[in-house]
DNA sequence: TCTGGGGTCCTAGGACCC
DNA sequence: TCTGGGGTCCTAGGACCC
């Protein structure tokens, strides 16, 4: 048995922890480059702002009070940590899935799960001020499930019964009461059902989650794919996807960015990535990996009208490495490969591909002993420095002089306030 | 004028090998 | 002139997730 713990709107709760003016107030946390809405408080939602939606086509609202706020990253991870140690004790483990949300393995527990579970909600709203959700199902996809009822039923009142309001367990439901909430909600909110795999389930007669439960596996597989095959059989209580305790380390590590505004020479491209592959660096040293290939690609807007660029390459690396130099020395030769002159690029990117344990010294092994320690040494000082006083702070020069990301019309990070970086810097509520 | 960023898994088709 | 069958690896693209 499983249960997921969902913060509610997690980035605007974030900011209103700090700025509890915003607590009852539509509000919206906007992209890089304040692009478009990344999350939306529930007065946002009432107001029809659908998630993604661009600022310029909903910046009007600001009149009917819209509060628009620029994501601050760096606050969210840290009240995501205090949120998931504080649903760790739920139960003996946990899989942190995303930065809002972590499933928490039941088995053996013993008691009112339910009850334990509205003590957890509770105590991680009085210690971090988050509101958040908790589903408990018999699969994976089964608290998933639960826990949409749960936000659902206290968004919506009427949409569920009150009492699946906050906290949902579909095991203790009587089955007539799980087969009306099955038939309640529909097929795309099922996880795994995306966009397209929903409609095709509408078109073939399948439209509520109770529908999709009838259906049989192997049909499932055969019109679908092995993937609804198995959303099918968790949805049935058969357990297919398993709790990911310590996930395995990325595959590939991108950094990527939209620009302020249209780019089209050369020298801010390469700057841009070169940021980029300092930045992707940094999280493949964190991993401890090394990668072979840099990918870079550049495209314009596929929004705006005019001469379209889209272009990638892969520049393979002579030997493993998660040296700095390196990565940038081979982000901006791709540069030079794809670019063209012409063309008003609007977002560019490095990705670390083929990637595989070690350390960024074990692919140096033609330098002399000395030379390793140094590059060694020097790639974990930046590393210490960039985390201490921020992304960015040093960085290689690879065109001479570096310039600040607001040169190629981006936005600089907000950073997390001081007194908020530190779990134990933060005053604790006590009843 | 203005439209996020970072991932995963699965499948189909081609290249290549014996 | 006749030209198999099976396996693996790689890549691109699609669909999904938050």
């Amino acid at each position: 048995m499983f249960a997921l713990v969902d913060g509610n709107n997690f980035y605007v709760s974030c900011e209103r922890v700090f700025r509890p003016s915003l607590v009852g107030r539509p509000v919206v946390v906007l992209s890089n480059n304040d692009g478009c809405a990344i999350a939306r408080s529930n007065e946002a939602k009432d107001m029809g702002i659908k998630m993604g939606e661009p600022w310029f086509a909903i910046k009007h609202l600001e009149h009917q009070g819209l509060v628009p706020l620029s994501a601050n990253f760096a606050l969210y991870g840290d009240m995501s940590d205090r949120m998931m140690s504080l649903a760790a004790g739920l139960g003996p483990s946990q899989e942190i899935y995303s930065i809002d949300e972590s499933f928490i393995s039941l088995q053996g527990m013993r008691g009112d799960l339910t009850n334990r579970a509205r003590s957890v909600r509770a105590r991680i709203l009085q210690w971090t001020d988050i509101p958040c959700g908790i589903g408990i199902g018999s699969t994976k996809t089964l608290a998933k499930l639960a826990n949409h009822i749960a936000k659902t039923a206290e968004r919506k009142p009427g949409s569920y019964p009150d009492i699946l309001a906050q906290v949902c367990n579909l095991t203790t439901l009587p089955a007539r009461d799980l087969n009306d909430v099955l038939q309640a909600t529909q097929v795309g909110e099922v996880w795994g059902v995306g966009r397209k795999i929903a409609a095709q389930l509408q078109e073939a007669g399948v439209h509520t989650v109770l529908d999709l439960v009838r259906m049989d596996p192997v049909v499932a597989r055969r019109r679908w794919s092995v993937v609804l095959e198995r959303t099918v059989r968790e949805l049935q209580g058969m357990q297919c996807i398993t709790l990911d305790e310590a996930p395995e380390p990325k595959k590939q590590i991108a950094c990527t960015r939209s620009f302020g505004h249209s780019v089209t020479d050369l020298p801010p491209l390469i700057e841009a990535v070169s940021a980029f592959a300092t930045r992707a660096g940094e999280k493949l040293r964190k991993q401890g990996s090394l990668t072979s290939q840099v990918l870079v690609f550049a495209h314009s807007s596929p929004f705006r009208e005019g001469p379209r660029f889209n272009r990638s390459v892969v520049v393979p690396l002579r030997r493993p490495t998660a040296d700095t130099s390196h990565l940038v020395n081979a982000a901006v030769l791709g540069m030079r490969r794809i670019y063209e002159p012409g063309y008003k690029m609007a977002k560019a990117g490095v990705m670390l591909l083929d990637l595989a344990p070690g350390s960024v010294h074990q692919g140096e092994l033609d330098l002399e002993k000395d030379q390793v320690k140094d590059r060694t040494a020097l790639m974990q000082a930046m590393d210490k420095l960039n985390r201490r006083y921020g992304k960015g702070t040093v960085h290689i020069a690879s065109t001479g002089p570096t310039k600040q990301p607001k040169e190629w019309g981006m936005k600089q990070e907000r950073r997390t306030p001081q007194y908020t970086t530190k779990w134990e810097d933060v005053p604790i509520a006590r009843a």
